[in-house]
DNA sequence: GATGAATGAGTATTCATTCAT
DNA sequence: AATGAATGAATACTCATTCAT
C-alpha cells in the first residue's frame, strides 16, 4: 500500500514551523520550514496543501494542546475560584513551559489567514473554560458584559501575564499569582 | 541649496501607508503606499531609508498623537479616580475615533520591525500616564506587582475594550463603561 | 515470474491522457492523467518510461489507428477518384466521430516531443494512402511537386476541414463535401 | 520624468522571446526570455504585466508585420489572379526569410493563451486580402463555402508550403510555385 | 528633490520521476 | 507489479531598493 503518510513527519513540519513562526514571524518561508524540519520543499504539500492550511492545523493543534492541558488541570469538585486559579495556573504555566508555541499562538491568533471555522472549532473545545469564566463573572463587576468580551479580557490578562513571566523568569510565579488576583478582583 | 524635505510629503506617506497597513496588513507594499499615497515609488525613500524605516515613524506618531490626545484629556485637579477614568474614556475613544490608525498600532506593537528605541520613546512621552497607573495600583490588589507588568495589564484591557467597541458601536458606551469598572476594581 | 504488464491498464492510461489532452493540453501532468485512468501515479511509468514516451505512444496509436480507419474504408476495386473520395470521407468522418482523438493528435503532432521516430513509422503504415494521393497527384497540376509535399497538402486541407466540421456540426456533411471538391480540383 | 519606458527594450524582449519560442515552443520561461534579452528577470514584467500578455503582444506583432508586408506586396491595379500571385509569393516568401517569426507565429496561433481580441486585430488588418481570397473563390470550386473556411485552407496550404520550403531550400522557388498553381486551381 | 524604470533575490506552488512499502 | 509519498528543480510573478533622467 506504498510508504503511507507519515504522523511523525506531519508532526516534525508543524514543530518546525512553530519554531520558525515563533522567530521569524508569519513571513516564514515554506522552504525554510522545510529545510528545518529536514524534509525536501515539495513535502510540506503533501501534507498541508497550502501555507494557508498549515497555519490553519497549527493553530488548531496548539489550541487544543493549550485547552487540554488547561482542562486536564481544572478539578471538577472544587469551587468556582479554586477552579479559576487552577484554569489561571495551568493557562500561563503552559505558555512559560511553551514559550515559542505560546508566541506562534499569539501571532495565528491575529493572521487573517486563520478561518473562522478553526477558530470556531477552538470555542466549541474550550466551551467548559469559557462557561467557567462566565459563571464567575456573572456576579460581579462585569455581569453585564459580554462573555465574549469578557472571555477576551481573559485572555489578554493571560497574555500579559505570560509575556511578563517569560520575560522575567525569576519573577514568574509572583506574577502568575498576581495575575490571578488582579483577575479575580475584576471578575467577582 | 537644494529643495528641503516636504512635512507635508512625510505626513502624506505616513497617512497612507497607515491606511493600508489597517486594511491590508504590514506586507503592503511600498509601491502601494506611493501609489495611495499620489507620489512615486522612489518618493517613499527620500523621506525613509527602508520600510522598517517608515514603519518605525508610523508607530512613534501613532503612540505620540495618542498620548497626546490621552494627556490633554486628563485634569491635573481631580483625585486619582477621576483621573484614571478621563483616561480610560480617552484612550477608549481615540481607538474608537481613529479605527485605522488603531488597527495599525495593533499590528506595529506586535512587529518585531518595531525598535525598542521606538518603543521606549514612546514610553517616555506616556511617563505621566504610567505614573497615574502606578499611584493606583499602589495600594490595591497589585500593589506589589511591577509597574511594567500593570501597565502591560491596563494596555491590553484597553485594546480589548476597544476591539470590542469598534466591532460592537452600539454598546461602545456601554463597554467602557464596563470596561473602566473592571478596571478599577482589578486596580484599586 | 511476475505479474506481466497488462495491456488493458496500458490502454486505459492513453485512452486516459487523450481525453486530458485534447481539454488540458500537452500540459496535463502524469498525475492527473493517473487520476483520471483509476491508477496510481507511479503506475504510468511502469508502462511508460517518461512521459515523451508516453506521447509517442499516443501519437504512433492515434496515427495507426486513423490510418487503420481509412486504409478500410478504401475499395480496392475502383477507379482513382473514388478511392480518394472514399480516403476523404473516411479521414474526415474520423476527424469528427472522434473530437477528442482528433485534437490530442492535431497537439501532439506540433510538439517537438513527437520523435521523427515515431513520424516515420506512420509514414509506413499510410503508404497505401500516400501512394494514391502520389498517384492521383502524378497527372495533375502537381505532378511536378514532391509527393512529400503533396501529402502535407492535403494532411492540411484534411485538418483544416474537420476543424471546421466539428466547430460547425450542422455544416459537416457540405464541408466534407466542398473539401473534396476542392481537393480533387487541386490534384487533378 | 524618470528613465522613459524604453522601446528599444521592449523590442528587445519580443524578439528575444520569438528566437526561444520558435526553438523551445511556448513552454519557454520567462528567466530564459529575459536573459536571452539580457535584461533582469522582473523587467519582462515592466513591460508586459504576464507571461500570457507578452504572448499577445508578440502574436499581434508578427501577425501586423506579416499582414503589411503581405499588403504592400499586393499591386491593386491589377487583376485577381496576379494580385492573389503576389499575395502567395509574399506570404510565403515571408515565412522562409523570417523562419523563427513563422514557426513562432504557428505556435502561437494554436495556442490557447491568445485572446479573440488579438485574433480578431489581425483579421481587422487582414480584411484586404481575406476580401480578395473570397473574391477568386466566389465563382470557383467552392463558391458555396463559408469564406472563414475556404480562408483556412489557404493558410494551411501557405503553412504547408513555408514549411516545405523552409525545410528545402533548394526546392524553395518551386514549390511556392507548385503551391500557388494548385491553389489557383482549388479557388477559382 | 521627484520620478519611475531596473534590478535580482525571494515566494508559494507544481510536477516528472524515483523509491520504499 | 502496484501504490503513493518523497524529492528538488523549475516556474511566473512580487517587491524593497537603487539609480538614471
Amino acid at each position: 500500500m506504498a510508504r503511507p503518510l507519515s504522523d511523525d513527519r506531519r508532526n516534525t513540519i508543524i514543530i518546525a514551523a512553530t519554531e520558525l513562526i515563533s522567530e521569524r514571524g508569519l513571513g516564514t518561508s515554506t522552504a525554510d520550514i522545510a529545510k528545518h524540519a529536514g524534509i525536501s520543499n515539495g513535502s510540506v504539500f503533501t501534507y498541508f496543501e497550502t501555507k494557508t492550511d498549515l497555519f490553519n492545523a497549527i493553530y488548531s493543534e496548539l489550541k487544543e494542546e493549550l485547552i487540554a492541558t488547561v482542562l486536564a488541570a481544572i478539578p471538577s469538585d472544587q469551587e468556582e475560584k479554586s477552579q479559576l486559579r487552577y484554569f489561571w495556573s495551568a493557562r500561563t504555566q503552559w505558555g512559560v513551559t511553551n514559550p515559542q508555541k505560546r508566541k506562534a499562538l499569539a501571532q495565528l491568533h491575529v493572521s487573517d489567514k486563520i478561518t473562522i471555522v478553526s477558530r470556531q472549532a477552538a470555542t466549541v473545545s474550550a466551551a467548559p473554560i469559557l462557561n467557567l469564566i462566565a459563571q464567575v463573572a456573572m456576579r460581579g463587576t462585569l455581569r453585564a458584559a459580554p462573555p465574549s468580551y469578557v472571555v477576551e479580557l481573559v485572555e489578554g490578562m493571560a497574555g500579559t501575564t505570560m509575556d511578563f513571566m517569560i520575560a522575567n523568569p525569576a519573577m514568574a510565579e509572583e506574577a502568575s499569582q498576581a495575575g490571578f488576583d488582579a483577575l479575580w478582583r475584576m471578575l467577582a
